[in-house]
DNA sequence: TTGTGCTTGTGCTCACAATCACAAAGTAAG
DNA sequence: CTTACTTTGTGATTGTGAGCACAAGCACAA
């Protein structure tokens, strides 16, 4: 817009305003201001304001913003606006914990398949879906699949990756505590939650 | 040490770089360079060196670091060197993954007590620890306990954490989607999963 | 139409973080 | 001892983001 460059961090916090203005669409509320939204997320209104200015007007001076609108625009930023079919490999404790998850909807994502390597947990249904073997990762394309949730040893993620990108995935989230190679039209996001925990002693 | 701050982002990377010099060790290396240290992590070497440089001289110019005592160092500074007992609560679909995971072993963590509100689940055994009543959680500081992994539904977030704190706890981690208010001296790590998710297709 | 009050949108400044590039300091060989 | 080579440790530079403080703009009342 009337900016050169967006910060990677105001894309970061987006997922979150959207879910303050969704729970504030929940209360009935048909206006929000910045500050009512950083009040109850507990970010600087100023912060909010500019990360929002970055992509158009959706204010109104001396009246906040409409609360539907807003939901709606940050959809559209996000490309949160259709559906977006979703893959998870690897179906051990983290990924049955995923597949139960009910919070990914509100985003608009669906897991729609489930693969793993381990002969005795093919066929098996999880959370309404069945496991299919992940050598079978290519008809993903076919059937308009386009991210994927690795939560497979760390071992086996690498090459868990390299076999969704032949299978067209545009977008990763990693579990495994481990760096993915990957072509960089394909966007990779690590939650390494060992790794939060192991700073969190330094602190006390 | 010579420095006057240290960056929040060195702390961050700090568990990283640990689980690389771990791997380092398993192979039998017994020196490493920043360089190959980096390679491994995907991270800038001078990036490395700096991070470890605000805690003191660790390595030897025009021969690199010795893996176990860096092991050892980074260990301490995380405050990683003794065991640290840890509690669950929440022992739902998250929970129960968390529960099998071993990996937080090589940080040196110990989860000794596992809590829920719901008496069907109390008592009953997961992954070796009998589900308490989260109404016992004050039990913790006479058991030593000091860290708290919070894994229930986000309306009951905030006064798990007010227990913990009361518990006389020093750091939460942090599983729902919702912003913890705690006094300063204790530390939260929130790890937003859906939000990370609800980014990745902006960047497809 | 003008004034008052409110909230947005943003230029500017400060703070923090990443990276570069090189002196310092070690090893090893002659 | 000197030279060549290696890798650390860090000053300096560049890049990125957070937040303040205020002008701009809208609503509403008189
Ligand atoms: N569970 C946790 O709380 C936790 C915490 C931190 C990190 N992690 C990470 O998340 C990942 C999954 O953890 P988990 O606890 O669910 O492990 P898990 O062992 O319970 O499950 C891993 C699953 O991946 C499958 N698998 C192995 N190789 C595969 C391959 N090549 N293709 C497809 N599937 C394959 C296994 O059959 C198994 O079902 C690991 O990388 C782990 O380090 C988990
Ligand atoms: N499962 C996932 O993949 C996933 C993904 C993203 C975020 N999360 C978040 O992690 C948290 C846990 O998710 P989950 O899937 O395990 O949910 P869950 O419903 O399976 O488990 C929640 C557990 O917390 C217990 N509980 C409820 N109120 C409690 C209280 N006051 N004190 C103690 N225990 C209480 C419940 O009895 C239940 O056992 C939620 O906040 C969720 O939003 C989970």
């Amino acid at each position: 817009m009337r900016y050169r460059k967006i910060p990677d961090e105001s894309i970061r916090r987006l997922p979150v305003y959207l879910r303050g203005l969704l729970y504030f669409a929940e209360t009935g509320a048909k206006g929000v201001s910045s500050e009512k939204l950083a009040d109850f997320l507990h970010f600087n209104p100023a912060q909010i304001r500019k990360d929002f200015s970055y992509f158009g007007y959706f204010g109104i001076r001396g009246v906040g913003y409409d609360v539907n609108t807003l939901i709606k625009q940050t959809r559209n930023i996000l490309k949160l606006g259709n559906k977006h079919k979703t893959a998870l490999i690897g179906a051990g404790n983290l990924g049955k914990a995923i597949l139960a998850y009910p919070g990914f909807g509100v985003y608009g994502f669906e897991i729609l398949a489930v693969f793993d390597s381990d002969q005795a947990k093919i066929g098996k249904k999880i959370s309404g879906r069945t496991v299919e073997d992940v050598s079978n990762l290519r008809t993903l394309k076919k059937r308009g699949i386009s991210l994927g949730i690795v939560a497979t040893p760390a071992p086996a993620a690498q090459q868990v990756a390299d076999a969704l990108v032949d299978a067209g995935i545009t977008g990763i989230l990693n579990f495994a505590p481990h760096h993915l190679i990957v072509p960089k039209k394909v966007k990779v996001i690590t939650i390494d939650i060992a790794m939060e925990l192991g700073r969190l002693p330094y602190y006390a």
